[in-house]
DNA sequence: ACCGAAATAT
DNA sequence: AATATTTCGG
């Protein structure tokens, strides 16, 4: 029982920036910036308000929210592989967000390429990224859930409306597929990501670091708007 | 210009 | 094969 709290590894990247700073950070203020980013109140859904409350705030207790403008870096970091199932887009249990650690974005490394010319790296989903996702479409509802706004809503630096597009679909898809089955022909109801831990036939003992598998990215796009 | 699904690429 | 990106049409 008890949660657990995965202890990431950490991305040590090669320059450690000695001392991190992580200074005095305001939790609450997190959620203030959420609302900047919200449509003038168009249309708060009706059915959630509880959604953004103290999990979320908790959850954003984090960033440095000083000098960048970046409102939420996303670092993007991804926990274990073989511990986190945080999926379910019914409730939240524990969010894990990404820790301000780093301004390292190793993203721009893997985006940017040389000069010129480039090369989009692919998008990777994380599973904190994919709840976000999922909470903003489900506070802007069925209706007002289009890329543009959730894109908003995210609020991640270099996320840009394809991609929610794109994953909106699937996310989409996944839904329908799941709706009218009723008769839950698949045991386990899959929360959405499919494809992330399973596939496991190695009984690990000791933590022999075998995942070197990383982000190639971060994706960071200055100049927002 | 934007959203939605298809087609295409990795 | 699965996922993301790009293209096409409304």
């Amino acid at each position: 029982m008890l949660s657990p709290r995965v202890v990431r590894p950490q991305p040590h990247d090669g320059t450690a920036s000695a001392g991190s700073s992580s200074s005095r950070r305001h939790m609450v203020d997190r959620v203030s910036e959420w609302e900047l980013g919200l449509p003038s109140a168009a249309e708060l859904t009706p059915v959630s308000q509880a959604l953004i409350p103290p999990a979320l705030a908790a959850a954003f207790g984090i960033g440095p929210a000083d000098a960048l403008s970046s409102p939420v870096d996303t670092g993007f970091l991804h926990d274990s592989p073989t511990s986190h199932l945080t999926s379910r887009f019914d409730e939240y249990d524990e969010e894990d967000e990404e820790e301000g650690e780093g301004e390292t974005d190793d993203a721009a490394a893997g985006a940017r390429r040389g000069g010129g010319g480039g090369k989009k790296a692919r998008m990777v989903w994380t599973p904190e990224l994919h709840h976000r996702f999922v909470e903003a479409v489900e506070h802007l509802g069925e209706k007002g859930a289009v890329p543009k706004a959730i894109v908003r809503l995210m609020n991640v630096d270099g996320l840009t409306r394809e991609n929610v597009a794109s994953h909106l679909q699937k996310y989409r898809l996944y839904l329908k597929r799941s709706s009218p089955g009723a008769a839950a022909p698949s045991p386990p109801p899959p929360p959405f990501f499919p494809r992330f831990d399973v596939q496991r036939p190695h009984q690990d003992s000791a933590n022999r670091s075998g995942y070197c598998a990383y982000p190639y990215v971060s994706y960071q796009k200055l100049g927002c708007d």
